[in-house]
DNA sequence: GCAAAAGTGTTAGGTGTACACCCATGA
DNA sequence: TCATGGGTGTACACCTAACACTTTTGC
């Protein structure tokens, strides 16, 4: 919900998409936001988003935003519902029914500016405190971490952040990124080696970086997490 | 979205809200389901739902259609967003995008029939499975049950399930029907007075059912279960 | 007393945490 | 050789599951 369409006041409900696309920058956790280049809020920070054309579905709306205003490909990343949000009075353009979506990737490269906006480019959230986001995406983009964060815990969904083969090591520093805490190196490797369908062994090793070179692995067929990975150590 | 504006294949898309009220009846998990009087799907069984208006928000929209349709007042009922349903073709009157909502209420009233409605009933959802309900409500109702399945797992969302004043065993017995389960009784009396925050004990206890009487408890402050109570036996 | 439901005790086995220790590499 | 990160072993605390047992009621 942040192009398009510019009327003023529309007297009909429109449906939008928003999206939280996050991935890890340098060990950061990272959103794509976009510099409004329009009324409302123009000039502020905003999450990609774009109303849906009559006949679209939700998710191929989600993609296409992904690809036009975030120029990011669909290859390769998860994409999933969070939330939708409808207040009255949340868009001054008028009813705007918005549904979120939470966008996960690999190392996703520097955006291309779109259309209508003035300027794209990865935050990583701990930088955004000082920002104020246009419309509710404070709220939504919280919802979307929030998300993001529990779902690590019984899901495989950790992953999505790295490249098809990683290690150990890697997978680690996604948990230790997003949730902000550090991990038991030790118990982390033998809970994610063990846990039925997280991870597959591959036969061949990363490049050392100082150390004993590590095993590379790449994502099993298992979807949950059982035991699940708590937050609060490990 | 269920009634309200009988256009046909509107050009422009709605958004509606549908509701999964769910409740226990007779120890058995069911749900609140109206029968269509319109086209289409004339007949069939559906969830409860409706056309939101402009300018009205999606949750007051949910309280609305709980009144209207099921004639049940927001007193004493759980609300909670659960996900959007837009697939274009999903309705054939147009393009509806429809905000699902789940509502949890403890022994819920039998539901007067609404308008547009030829009848408006509880069903355990064991009967269901011979039944074939309107739009993709089935899937609708799938992941709202799925969804109050593993929140009980960890919030202390069962007791909306239950009177303001209940015993352990009703509690295990929310458990116990919407998991579809059976739990140790020793077990489970100490993880749920154990856990912080689930239960506030009370200085009465219940009338006897046939030997010793339970002691009432309400529902304690918190909303959230550490540790959780999970599903695999207990 | 007996049956039934509430509630407590007990114990064996599993899981998580902390941390010591060995392994394999580059410098 | 040392430093560094990868990976394993181990001890202890804690939690859980199973089930025996006590308490309190109605009949």
């Amino acid at each position: 919900m942040a192009a398009s369409p510019s009327e003023t006041t529309s007297p009909e409900i429109r449906v939008a998409v928003d999206l939280i696309v996050l991935t890890l920058r340098e060990g950061a956790l990272s959103v794509l936001l976009i510099q409004r280049d329009d009324e409302p809020h123009r000039g502020a920070w905003a999450l990609p988003g774009g109303f849906i054309a009559h006949g679209e579905d939700l998710e191929d709306a989600a993609y296409r935003v992904l690809s036009d205003e975030a120029s990011l490909g669909s290859g390769a990343v998860h994409l999933e519902q969070v939330r939708t949000f409808g207040t009255p009075g949340r868009d001054p353009r008028g009813h705007v029914v918005s549904v979120a979506f939470m966008a996960l990737g690999a190392d996703l490269p520097d955006p291309r500016r779109g259309e209508d906006v003035a300027d794209a480019r990865w935050w990583p959230l701990s930088d955004l405190c000082a920002v104020t986001l246009a419309f509710d995406h404070a709220t939504v983009l919280d919802s979307a971490v929030e998300r993001a964060r529990s779902k690590l815990e019984y899901t495989t969904l950790a992953v999505t952040f790295l490249p098809e083969e990683f290690t150990v090591s890697q997978l680690r520093g996604v948990y230790e990124s997003v949730w902000g805490t550090t991990l038991d190196a030790g118990n982390f490797h033998r809970k994610a080696t063990r846990t039925e369908g997280f991870l597959e062994e591959l036969d061949r090793y990363a490049a050392p970086t100082g150390g004993r070179p590590a095993r590379l692995y790449r994502a099993g067929a298992g979807t949950s997490l059982v035991p699940p990975l708590l937050r609060s150590g490990d």
